[in-house]
RNA sequence: GGGCGGGUAGCUCAGCGGGAGAGCAUCGGCCUUACAAGCCGGGGGUCACAGGUUCAAACCCUGUUCCGCCUACCA
């Protein structure tokens, strides 16, 4: 791109359609996001989310990799070897399914495929199909190192798996065995205890009788037990009560009659049963219910697996085998009712477990699994983020991970599906010995038999995310990305994977790197719609970010999306919002075409001047004085992960103070003949928008790099030219002070004029009396600054002898009057009202003031300087009053006259 | 049942001990040669309610209430 700066290049409107394309490729092509590894500088180093092979760019996703990439931009013209691990994960259910899905379609099933011919036509789906997120991440201008993509299904990410896997085998931290697990009928899969989501549903409580065996029954004739899913009796092997239960005491021992299969099973007392609740009765169903299974175990009960994998019944069920589980409820009450051993039915709320991929209820299953054993492994995480080795932001958070890893149980880590890391596991056919190895076995290494099946299941995804931020840097081997970047600096996720993701990382990361996996977690909130409620596709009040990305540009959502990361609080966005960010880029774009204007020029960098403070013009002190302020304060923000206050300080920066006033009040410096002036002028322009687009850039690259490119001077990129940092050198508190004066005194004009309803063309004559030197001062050197920012014609100072001109609108400031003169155009009623309310209103604040100053208490006990404060404003307060009278009398004079 | 967060301008939210703020919306006036996707100006709030601590409370404490979310094996 060519150095001219010359407004015409640049149109009335920023049009970011070609921009993005064209600067991301150029970034790309010439290697900037590619890690840096100069030695003597310090690292900065995140690993993605990664997102679902299978995913498409959703708000939450354009949230979270725009706060990454804003944190790497930063760091990265900071001067830190940075590196941005990218990739994404392989899904296993979830892809599954959607290839699955597409089989369906063609009237066929993975089972026409067998599992070799299905997992190759996964690949190729995911070659040809997947991964179209990474391609929308960088639309989104993320600025990962792409050299170093990583796939979780890769040839080095499944032989870390399969490295953690037989490490954890042979540390006995990983075992196999017959429990109670979550099984979605739906995807055919054991689920971990937290991929079941609860969902409150209104159900009903069944009591139902079961008669005690006829030669056991003595003065009982049956138990009443309560039950909210009365098919699965056909599964019980026990009638459990509490063993103190005087109800029930004398019938412990005996056996019942299992109504509908005519089973005999017994009653068996056990602390387990909760008395107060429905009968004090409880069915034991120990092949579908956890609790049951326990009471099982302490009584030596039997379990009857009445389902299938589809949750269908089995031929357990004798007459009910072949219903799907709800047919078959409705059937056992009918069934009962006709036996009349249905008592009651209530209705009962409940929580009802569903699978979080599809909803579907899951079915609490005996089956065997292999588990990861939590308690050794989250003992440690646990203690590293106490002992802030891993600081979580916002630290409210360490309470639910304390909660959390305290209360954790073992991790079922088998999924009973096609896709995915197969378990490295094998069974000898001959003396059912297990074998766990890295490599396939030739024969069982205790009877030497060569017949060896491999385990059929392959391991839950969230096995190998979780050694995500280990292995995508090369693990197990010895690699300088592992040496340089590990641990990684920050982990910027959304909190609803604090369990899934976050806390297992923390597990795997401490045992298998002996560090903790990142310095830091930034957790950011949920975006919700603009009613508070979460986006779905079903109830369609989803924001696509491809869709207003190519509305509104890129940029313009990242700044949005920036500026409402309020830490913890769930973001509420509408498009709207976009709509006034974007607003905001095209300010940007139109401040470049007016400073590029007054450059006038196609020549090289401009000089700094030799002595910049002394002779600048206090505008010009004033505004490089913010600069470095906000400078600041943008820095720190980001160094606390306050990404919506460093979005909204530079907002506010260069909107309000850069382009409303700054640039205003340079004009006649930069368009006048005097060249001192305007040599200062142009240079303290351009420094001030140059460090703004740098401080921009992390947030809204495409524009920044587009007019960067077209300011005067040698320019290699913006994304790597150094961020700002604060000159201290540039503080002026007299500065700051006369600018905030001459916007009192302007914005006080602006508005009388404005309510006396003058054309803001019309050149009026404004006449200003001081009322101190200083103000004398004041006024003198600045009338001309005010001049331009009113656009009246004279501002003449009066001297304090002469007399206040009648009929003028008068604005009483601290220790300046100013005079509007205009007979006829003012209305002294109205002057009169408006005087008087604000006379009532000081009068209210001098009460107050003064009430203060009278009570001892406040005397003796408020720290100086604000028992100073109060006295300053009521002397101040009271100057004004005094004025404000005087000049009623003066129209009342005039009323009466 | 337990935990967390929140109720501040019409809307979305900052502020979290010393004179109530922003953006958007709204109303009025301006095509002022960077920008009408703009400029200038205005109106609008017993900071959920009730107590308490303090010289001083939107801010700290207690209680009440309403709204979210997370968590939980009472069948």
């Amino acid at each position: 791109m060519p150095n001219e700066a010359s407004i015409n290049a640049l149109p009335k409107a920023y049009d970011f359609g070609d921009v993005e394309h064209r600067w991301y490729r150029e970034w790309t092509e010439k290697g900037l996001f590619t890690a840096r590894f100069d030695p003597g500088r310090p690292y900065f180093s995140m690993v993605i989310p990664p997102p679902n092979v299978t995913g498409v760019l959703h708000i939450g996703h354009a949230l979270n990799n725009t706060l990454q990439d804003i944190l790497v931009r930063y760091k990265r013209m900071d001067g830190y070897n940075t590196i941005w691990v990218p990739g994404t994960d392989h899904a296993g259910i979830a892809t599954q399914i959607v290839v699955e899905r597409r089989m369906n379609s063609e009237g066929r099933s993975r089972h026409d495929f067998g599992r070799e011919k299905f997992i190759q036509k996964v690949w190729e789906w995911k070659e040809s199909s997947g991964g179209r997120i990474i391609e929308q991440l960088k639309g989104l201008g993320c600025s990962c190192d792409w050299s170093r993509e990583r796939f979780t299904m890769d040839e080095g990410l499944s032989r870390a798996v399969k490295e953690v896997f037989v490490r954890l085998y042979e540390e006995g931290l990983i075992y196999r065995g017959n429990y109670i697990i979550n099984w979605c009928p739906r995807c055919h899969t054991a689920l971990a205890d937290i991929e079941v989501e609860h969902k409150q549903t209104e159900g009903q409580l069944w009591y139902i009788r079961y008669p005690l065996a006829e030669e056991t029954r003595q003065d009982t004739e049956f138990i009443t037990v309560a039950t909210t899913r009365p098919e699965t009796m056909l599964g019980d092997t026990a009638v459990a009560v509490h063993p103190e239960d005087p109800r029930y005491k004398n019938l412990v021992g005996r056996d019942l009659m299992l109504p509908l299969l005519n089973r005999r099973i017994p009653v068996v007392a056990d602390a387990a049963v909760e008395p107060e609740f429905g009968t004090g009765a409880v069915k034991v169903t120990p092949a579908h219910d956890l609790n049951d299974f326990e009471i099982a175990k302490r009584q030596g009960l039997q379990s009857i697996n009445i389902f299938d994998e589809n949750a269908t019944l089995n031929e357990s069920a004798s007459q009910y085998a072949g219903l799907d589980r709800y047919e078959a409820r409705k059937r056992v009450i009918i069934d009962l009712k006709k036996q009349g051993l249905l008592e009651k039915e209530e209705a009962y709320d409940l929580a009802v477990g569903v699978c979080y991929r599809c909803k579907t209820v899951v079915e609490p299953r005996l089956s065997k699994q292999w588990f990861v054993k939590a308690a050794p492994l989250a003992e440690p995480a646990l203690k590293a983020v106490k002992d802030k080795r891993t600081i979580l932001v916002p630290a409210s958070w360490e309470r639910t991970y304390d909660e959390w890893m305290t209360t954790i149980r073992d991790w079922c880590i088998s999924r009973q599906i096609w896709w995915g890391h197969r378990i490295p596991a094998w069974t000898c056919l001959s003396c059912g010995e297990v074998i766990v190895s890295r490599e396939e076995p030739k024969a069982c290494p205790k009877c030497g038999n060569t017949a060896l099946e491999q385990e059929s299941d392959v391991l839950d995804t969230w096995f190998s995310s979780a050694i995500w931020p280990f292995s995508t840097l090369g693990w197990p081997d010895k690699t300088p990305e592992l040496k340089t970047f590990y641990p990684t600096s920050v982990l910027i996720t959304s909190f609803d994977i604090l369990f899934f993701w976050v806390a297992r990382m923390m597990m795997m990361g401490l045992h298998f790197m002996g560090d903790v996996p990142f310095r830091h977690v930034y957790l950011h909130a949920l975006i919700r719609d603009i009613e508070g409620k979460k986006m779905s596709k079903s109830k369609g009040n989803v924001i696509d970010p491809l869709t207003i990305m190519e509305k509104y540009g890129t940029d313009a959502v990242r700044f949005t999306l920036a500026a409402f990361a309020a830490q913890g609080r769930d973001i509420k966005l509408a498009e709207e919002r976009i709509e006034g960010y974007r607003h905001f880029v095209n300010k940007i774009w139109n401040a470049a075409r007016f400073v590029l204007l007054n450059l006038k020029t196609s020549q090289g960098a401009l000089a700094e001047p030799a002595e910049p403070e002394s002779f600048h013009d206090p505008s010009e002190r004033w505004i490089l004085s913010r600069l470095s302020q906000v400078t600041g304060t943008v820095r720190k923000a980001l160094d606390e992960f306050d990404f919506d206050v460093a979005a909204k300080e530079l907002y506010q920066f260069f909107w309000h103070e850069y382009c409303d006033w700054y640039l205003e009040l340079a004009k006649p410096a930069l368009t006048g003949d005097e060249t001192d002036r305007q040599d200062a002028a142009r240079w303290v322009t351009l420094t001030v928008f140059d460090h703004s687009l740098r401080l921009f850039h992390p947030f809204i690259p495409f524009v920044t790099e587009e007019l960067w490119q077209h300011l005067p001077g040698q320019r290699d990129h913006i994304m790597v030219s150094p961020f700002p940092k604060q000159i201290d050198s540039w503080t002026d508190v007299a500065a700051e002070d006369i600018i905030k004066q001459v916007m009192e005194v302007v914005s006080s004009i602006r508005n009388a004029r404005s309510e006396l309803g003058i054309h803001p063309g019309a050149k009026i004559i404004v006449m200003a009396l001081a009322h101190s030197d200083k103000a004398y001062d004041f006024l003198n050197s600045q009338k001309k600054a005010i001049n331009t920012l009113v656009g009246i014609k004279t501002l003449d100072l009066m001297s304090k002898e002469e007399l206040r001109p009648e009929g003028a609108a008068t604005i009483i400031l601290e220790d300046i009057e100013i005079f509007i003169p205009l007979e006829g155009f003012v209305d002294i009623d109205e002057e009169l009202r408006k005087l008087t309310k604000e006379e009532d209103k000081l009068n209210k604040e001098i009460i107050k003031t003064e009430a203060k100053l009278k009570n001892e208490h406040f005397l003796s006990r408020a720290p100086q300087e604000i028992v100073q404060k109060e006295f300053d404003k009521i002397n101040k307060f009271q100057i004004k009053l005094e004025k404000i009278v005087s000049h009623k009398e003066t129209l009342q004079a005039i009323l009466r006259s």
